[in-house]
DNA sequence: ATCGCAAGTGTGTGCGCACACACTTGCGAT
DNA sequence: ATCGCAAGTGTGTGCGCACACACTTGCGAT
């Protein structure tokens, strides 16, 4: 049972004197300072590991620290201490209402907040279709002065040599969108790609008949095997159908951004050709492009799954065309991947290695209050 | 397309001095006495409020923080105010694995948060089932002193009139749990109550045949109708129903939290009598009580939709007794419940007065990652 | 004997703000 | 003419910490 009193509470200017052995309530350098018998330096040095301590002093600073629980106040540290730290963050390039364009929500509430504590952070943008891109703002990126950083692993390949060069230049970094567990990253922060591809799989498959067959919507990247997430997802997807003896076939269609003809000629053929499709997925944002085309063709009862609730889809999962979405929380990620490494900086806070965020399904029922996910 | 630059930062320290009438990066107290001409006890007056300031002074240094756009150092702030402020959170008492453990626990995290502020929080806890026990609680908080409350509204009737009080006090109050709209509250941090319900039917009846009844599970409050919250979602439930032609009974059956020999009676003689039972519903985190009953009773195929991912239902979730949870974030309601009012007192931030948070599904397939849902 | 230097140590200042306190000015009451 | 008082205004200090800087001490090199 809880029912606590947690009273309490400085008494900050009155009498702090004749606390005798006592530890005050809160405990501040000079306090350590004169149970420890030095100057307020000769602590400082010993809280930042400065050196210059006399063995001596430092053990029963140590002794004293120890005793009292010293935790520094770090409203007061952050006045005092003029460092200024650089977050750069790497991350696709996007236009209003795509899924990027999320995640960049989370991380400018995170760039307001960390203001404060005199944290800027610096965005570097790639093409999410075009890896070379990505190559070239890392190589950017080596002569940028930045203290921490939050990776978008999209290209992963071109991401892992990366990071050996942030190892060697000991500044910290944070993955976002999917994780890699070789890396010496100091967090991860989204979610796990393997099993959200068997959360699709189980919606997808939910009311579907067992003969049905499954179409795979895909957009092609240049010169790439498509994003780690996407694989990830994939890999999952097929490993739950497997689990559950699915029977039916899955057919991969390549799709366009933006060429709507062209798509609805490959899927008519596509449809004309397996008729015993009735279930579609996509494992990136981009399910809005299969569900405007059944949109357009009602008669097609086929049950439709995708990934992230941008606008687009959620207007299509609304009006019942998308069955369900499942999602990641692209705010959060941004949120946290920024925070994580704040709070590293800035107060040496070590955060969770792997903070998997919640897979969540989206519903017709549920979407509209799907917003406002970061605390 | 975003591709920003974001360069800037102050250089606080190099020379500030012959601005001209330029504004610098980071404006700064003394900066605006300067540039009205008084001293920074007269702009800090203005900025507080706080009077004995002569008209043309006050338009004078307005005009100027007008022009520069002043935003105080909160961390200077916090330092030099020795202001402490005490939010009160009233809640239900609860045992470990409870509902209301999941709500302390985002409290508590904002509490840690909040410290560094100098915020207070105190809890108050009532019994959930006796609405005498809140009853005397809020007589208790006549004379106790704080500057803000966080309020779970289970007993409706109740918390109005004593929001009346606090209105007149002059203190300001969040909700949580459910909102009651009528009253002048600073927010309400939740979930949509009414449509949470229509979200369980949705996954209620999703795989159910055309003629099934319902069973709706009970705990009965000594004394009251049951909690606001469990209402509306019934209301939302029956009014989902209603609109998709529901055409099954819905069966009451009323448990007791603590005596599994007499629900596995109750619910025997149900089954026994109402044969076509095929689905079952509990409006409160109670959906486990059902689950144990079923899990002992493979035979019967009653899907079953319940809420709130405490321990026992998550078990019952992960092992397939359980179809799907209807979540609703409860340390993100203790979390930001604590830290609305915590923006409010110290920065004068409002937050956004309803802050539905999102509804969750959780089924089998993703149960695993819902945690940790806090920023 | 003298110097340089490393290892220790302490004093003083400022971060930006809030607030206590002292002070000035002018006007009405006596 | 003098006093009290309200309305304005400014100076000074401290919140807890980081850090620049000056200083002392002792030892090895010359």
């Amino acid at each position: 049972m809880y029912d606590s009193e947690n009273d309490s509470e400085p008494g900050r200017g009155m009498e702090r004197e004749n606390l005798g052995s006592e530890v005050p309530a809160t405990v501040r350098i000079v306090d350590i300072a004169r149970m420890a018998g030095v100057s307020t330096a000769t602590v400082d040095r010993v809280i930042h590991n400065r050196g210059k301590v006399s063995a001596a002093n430092l053990a029963r600073i140590n002794a004293v620290l120890q005793r009292v629980d010293y935790r520094p106040n770090l409203i007061a540290r952050t006045l005092a201490s003029g460092r200024q730290y650089v977050i750069a963050v790497v991350m696709p390039r996007f236009a209003a209402g795509e899924y990027w364009a999320d995640f960049e929500a989370g991380v400018a509430q995170a760039e307001a907040e960390a203001r404060r504590y005199n944290v800027t952070v610096r965005r570097y943008c790639f093409d999410q279709y075009d890896g070379a891109s990505f190559e070239a703002l890392l190589a950017t990126l080596r002569d940028e002065p930045f203290d921490g950083a939050v990776l978008a692993t999209l290209f992963a390949e071109r991401v892992i040599p990366f990071t050996a060069e942030l190892d060697a230049r000991g500044i910290p970094y944070v993955f976002v969108d999917s994780d890699l567990p070789a890396c010496n990253r100091l967090a991860y922060c989204g979610t796990s790609s393997f099993d959200a591809g068997a959360v699709a799989a189980r919606l997808l498959c939910e009311g579907l008949e067992p003969g049905a067959d499954l179409v795979v919507g895909k957009i092609l990247h240049r010169g790439d095997g498509g994003s780690n997430q996407c694989r990830e997802r994939e890999r999952g997807f097929r490993d739950y159908l497997e689990r559950h003896d699915f029977r039916g076939e899955l057919y991969d269609v390549a799709l366009r951004l933006d060429d709507e003809a062209y798509n609805a000629r490959r899927l008519d053929e596509l449809f004309a050709v397996h008729p015993s499709v009735a279930g579609a997925v996509t494992f990136n944002s981009t399910c809005y492009i299969l569900a405007g085309y059944l949109a357009a063709r009602p008669a097609r009862r086929v049950r439709l799954v995708g990934y992230d609730v941008i606008d687009r889809n959620r207007r299509m999962l609304a009006d019942g065309v998308v069955t369900a979405l499942v999602a990641q929380r692209p705010e959060v990620q941004g949120y946290r991947g920024v925070m994580s490494l704040c709070g590293w900086l800035v107060e040496g806070r070590r955060p969770g290695t792997v903070g998997n965020l919640p897979i969540d399904i989206l519903l017709k029922e549920n979407i509209f209050y799907y917003t406002n996910n970061i605390i």
